[in-house]
DNA sequence: TGTTAAATTGTCAAATTATGATAAAAATAG
DNA sequence: CTATTTTTATCATAATTTGACAATTTAACA
């Protein structure tokens, strides 16, 4: 394990139950000496990833803020959702969220609230269950195996829980009920009186870049045609899909290009702008 | 420069202007070997920080949202002043916004639209210019010499741009005057429309917490009692303050304690908690 | 689908640099 | 002002990062 790799670990240690660490609490949770996690929680804490709590301790600092600025503001498939989104939430009621996976993590990378209140426990930035949930599961259905298998592995307790995924050939069989269906709907899995519908939000490359879904009050629910959800749905994917494709090739979005080192003159030197907010 | 921090620095490029970049311009940016530059976004990727975008780059990933998420259910300042700003935003009908500082940058850390959809430039989020607006002022202004004095170097350009720091001698005096006043009024610093007023959000220690400001149409700011505005700044500060104190001493928050190592038993497994979703 | 190019990871020796023990220095509390 | 805690510095050792190169995987395109 690479001393950077272990430095990150540290943002780990940050949950809502215990938000705040001393140094020394680094120290022994990370199993190294003293002064490293001192060097650690200092560097976090330059970056602005940490910043020093009350008490010797260290908390979240106000760069995560500002990543989730950038995140907003740049993000592709935030950006080529946004419209899609809007009318999709108008044309519905429903209220509109987008997760995404990274590692062995669901998290709800955006929400929008529908005409009714709904209130859905999972909000934006939520870590999800793995297994449970509708995003989750059209998640899960479009990993490749491999990865699966490991997720799977690494979180067995969890999964035994949910009959959902049982066992490693329950949670196939599930999956690939999903896959084949295109989409998952979920009742009252992560809040009683909700009910969900997700589809995969799958780019040109077959990559999966996250999931989509629409959720509703049980009541609503009862009086709405699930066909008509699905095709929203669906067709918000094609646009999404088409907007992610068209910023691709638009020549304003900067694929920061990497200088083609031909040119006498060191190619170091790019983006000299001076003092620029953003 | 260590490995750490030039693995962060990796997060430093990702801008507005320029949110995605392959490894091989981060190579040359870093000034380091191509496989490095795989390593860092690598490393990166795997804490969810980045995602590989389109294209062969990387752009950030989702753990951005999750980790703004953490600080809007943690953060000290923000959890004592949440019915600060409520009741202020409410008794005022102003924008109320809090500023923090880290390194050289100045972040907007919490927003409350008042009930004129004023709608001030930098939201949350947002890096505001180091020696414009009452939020930066005022942060200046609480900020211990040294420090002034390095980043007053360190941008020097952009200092002398403004009249308020058009030399060293003239940036202290104009921040002298504000420390004695205790606020700061910006007329249309940043929105020409806009009029704020800003007060230090300094903790018992004397430490700089963050800056508390209220925004206001000038229109409106004709109408209105500077004093009333500032009376409610300040009882909101020690409001804040108080609930920082008390949340400190509050058994509930979990100081994550560093288990004395004095026991037989290894003390390095804390905090087994299975799978928890926060 | 086959072929080519690009992107990404593996290998490995050299050497930078991260690490821990100890000590010194700040910061904080009493 | 003293005592305690938190944090940084020092420094020798050893581990790990690093870059050149090669291999491999992945994407692009016909």
């Amino acid at each position: 394990m690479s001393s950077l790799s272990r430095m990150l670990a540290v943002l780990d240690l940050l949950t809502a139950e215990a938000p705040a660490w001393t140094a020394e609490a680094v120290a022994q949770k990370l199993d190294c000496s003293l002064p490293t996690a001192y060097r650690y929680v200092r560097e976090l804490a330059a970056a602005g990833l940490l910043r020093r709590g009350s008490g010797g301790t260290y908390v979240l600092g106000p760069r995560a803020i500002e990543l989730d600025y950038q995140m907003r503001v740049t993000d592709p498939v935030l950006l080529a959702g946004r419209g899609a989104f809007q009318s999709l939430c108008e044309s519905t009621g429903c209220d509109v969220v987008l997760a995404s996976v990274y590692g062995d993590r669901v998290i709800t990378i955006h929400q929008l609230q529908g005409s009714e209140g709904v209130s859905a426990t999972y909000g934006r930035g939520r870590r999800m269950p793995l297994f449970r949930g509708m995003l989750s599961k059209v998640l899960l259905a479009a990993m490749p195996r491999a990865q699966l298998r490991r997720l799977h592995r690494l979180h067995e307790a969890e999964a035994r829980k949910e009959a959902f995924a049982k066992d490693w050939d329950t949670l196939l069989a599930n999956l690939k009920a999903i896959r084949s269906a295109g989409h998952c709907v979920s009742y009252g899995e992560l809040d009683p009186d909700l009910v969900g519908v997700a589809v995969p939000l799958v780019s040109r490359e077959h990559e999966i870049e996250a999931a989509l879904g629409l959720i509703i009050t049980r009541k609503r629910f009862a009086m709405t045609d699930l066909e008509r959800m699905l095709q929203g749905l669906n067709e918000a994917v094609v646009q999404i899909i088409a907007g992610l494709s068209a910023a691709e090739s638009k020549p304003g979005v900067p694929v920061k290009p990497a200088a083609k080192a031909s040119a006498a003159t060191k190619p170091a030197a790019t983006n000299p702008t001076a003092t620029e907010h953003n």
